[in-house]
DNA sequence: TCAAAAGTGTTGATTCTACACCCATGG
DNA sequence: CCATGGGTGTAGAATCAACACTTTTGA
C-alpha cells in the first residue's frame, strides 16, 4: 500500500475582547490559495504529537504562544485540498487577544483578528470548520465554565454578562444571570469599585480559581 | 518537508442485545500485536474519504456493514505504534449484534464480540480509545435519544429501560423514566401485548419515526 | 437634575426526585 | 395460590423564566 496522504493541523482561535469575538486569521503566502485568508495551521512533523504541531504552527505563523487548544474534529474530505490529498485534525481555542502579541511569518503575509460576524472569504473547507468551532465553543460554554480567563484580574460583574451574551450571540437575563453564577461560589466579591466611567460605579469581582478549576474539571452542568 | 505518517481509521462497534452491552474486536493477524484484541481499522486510501475509509475496513475485517458511524477523536502519539508514525482518526457505533453477520478477513485472524465488561487486553492504545468511546456514548444518550434503533419493531417498555440502564451502568427509575419518555411522544402504544414470559404480559410500544428523528435532529435535551 | 449603568426579589410554572403497592398472567 | 414482571401517582423540593424599579455616580 502506497499512501500519500499528509497530515495537517489547524488552529481556531478565538479572541474576546470587551464585546467583540473574534477569530485571528492569516494570510496565505503561497499558493494554492495566495493572497486569501485562512485558519492558520499546517503540517504535521514526524516527531511530534498533534499538539505540539498545533501550537508549533500557530506560532510559526502568528507569534501566538497559547498552552491549551483542544481538538475540535478532523476534516478529510479527499478534494479539501486542491493539489494534494491533506487531511486536517482542527484544534480551537479562546484567548484575550491584548495578552499577546501577533506577527505574520513563514507561511503567512498577514495575520489580522477579524470579528466574527465580518468574515472575509476562506481559503479550502475552512469556512466549515469556523462554523464547526463557533458551534462548538458555544455549546461548550453552556455546560462548563468557560473563558473566564479572559476577563481582568478584577472585573465588574458586566464584564462576564458581556463575555456571555457576545459570544453566545443572544441576551441573557442579568438578574437570573447573577444569580446563578454567583450560586456556584467562584467569585469573590472585592471591597473595591470601578472608578471611571459613566453610571454607578460597579462592584469588583475576582475569581476564585481553586473553585473555578475544579467545576471545569468536574465538568459540572451550567446551564446558562 | 518530508512527512512520513501514515493515516488510519478505527472503527468501535458497540452492541446491544438483551441487556449486554459488547465491542466487536478483532485478533490481529500480523505484527506489531500479533494475536493481540484490537479495535477493527485501517489505512485511509488515498482517494477516500475518512467515512469511507472506516466502512471499508470495517467490512474487510469483520464482515460488518453498517452505514453510521461518528467521529469520536483523533490519536496521534508519536509513539502509539511501535513501528511507524500512524495517527489514527476514531468513529464509534452502535449496533444490534444479532442483526448482523460477522466473519474474519483480511487482517484478523478472528472476530469477536466481547462483553465490555470483560474485556481482553488490547493492542495499541486502544483501551483508552475504547475508554473514550464509552465515556462519549453514555455522554451522548442522556442528551440525545439514541440507539432506539436497536430494539425490535414492537417492543415492551421495559426494553428501552434495560437498553438505558445497561448503556448507562446504572439503574434508572422506572417511573420516572416512562414518564419522561412517553412526554416526548415518540413511542406509540399498540393494541397489543407481549404473549410469553412469566408475569403480566406487557404493552407493546412502538416508535413514531419521524419524531424521533426529528428529536435527533433538532439535538433536543433528554436529560435522562 | 439628568443620563448612564448597577443592583436587586418575587411569583407562578415547571421539573425533579424519591418512593411502594396493586395488577395480570402462567405454571 | 404463588412467582414474576408490569403498571401506576403523589408530594415536597428545586429550579426556571419572566419581569421593572431604585440606587449611585459623574457630567
Amino acid at each position: 500500500m502506497q499512501q500519500s496522504i499528509q497530515l495537517s493541523v489547524d488552529a481556531v482561535v478565538f479572541g474576546y475582547e470587551s464585546g467583540t469575538v473574534s477569530v485571528l486569521l492569516i494570510k496565505r503566502k503561497y499558493e494554492p490559495f495566495k493572497g486569501q485568508w485562512a485558519i492558520p495551521g499546517g503540517f504535521v512533523l514526524n516527531k511530534e504529537s498533534l499538539e505540539e504541531a498545533v501550537q508549533r504552527e500557530l506560532k510559526e505563523e502568528t507569534g501566538l504562544e497559547i498552552n491549551y487548544l483542544e481538538q475540535l474534529y478532523t476534516f478529510g474530505n479527499p478534494d479539501r485540498d486542491p493539489r494534494n490529498r491533506v487531511v486536517s485534525v482542527a484544534y480551537f481555542g479562546l484567548i484575550k487577544p491584548s495578552a499577546f502579541k501577533i506577527f505574520a511569518s513563514t507561511d503567512a503575509e498577514a495575520v489580522q483578528w477579524f470579528d466574527i460576524n465580518e468574515l472575509p472569504n476562506l481559503s479550502f473547507d475552512h469556512d466549515s470548520i469556523l462554523k464547526l468551532a463557533i458551534n462548538r465553543l458555544q455549546n461548550k460554554m453552556t455546560y462548563e465554565p468557560i473563558g473566564f480567563e479572559l476577563l481582568d484580574n478584577k472585573f465588574p460583574f458586566s464584564d462576564i454578562e458581556k463575555l456571555y451574551s457576545s459570544l453566545l450571540g443572544r441576551a441573557i437575563d442579568r438578574r437570573n444571570f447573577r444569580k446563578k453564577l454567583l450560586s456556584f461560589n467562584i467569585l469573590d466579591e472585592l471591597n473595591e469599585k470601578t472608578s471611571k466611567g459613566s453610571g454607578r460605579p460597579a462592584k469588583l469581582f475576582k475569581f476564585n480559581k481553586k473553585r473555578y478549576f475544579k467545576l471545569k474539571e468536574e465538568g459540572i452542568i451550567f446551564d446558562i
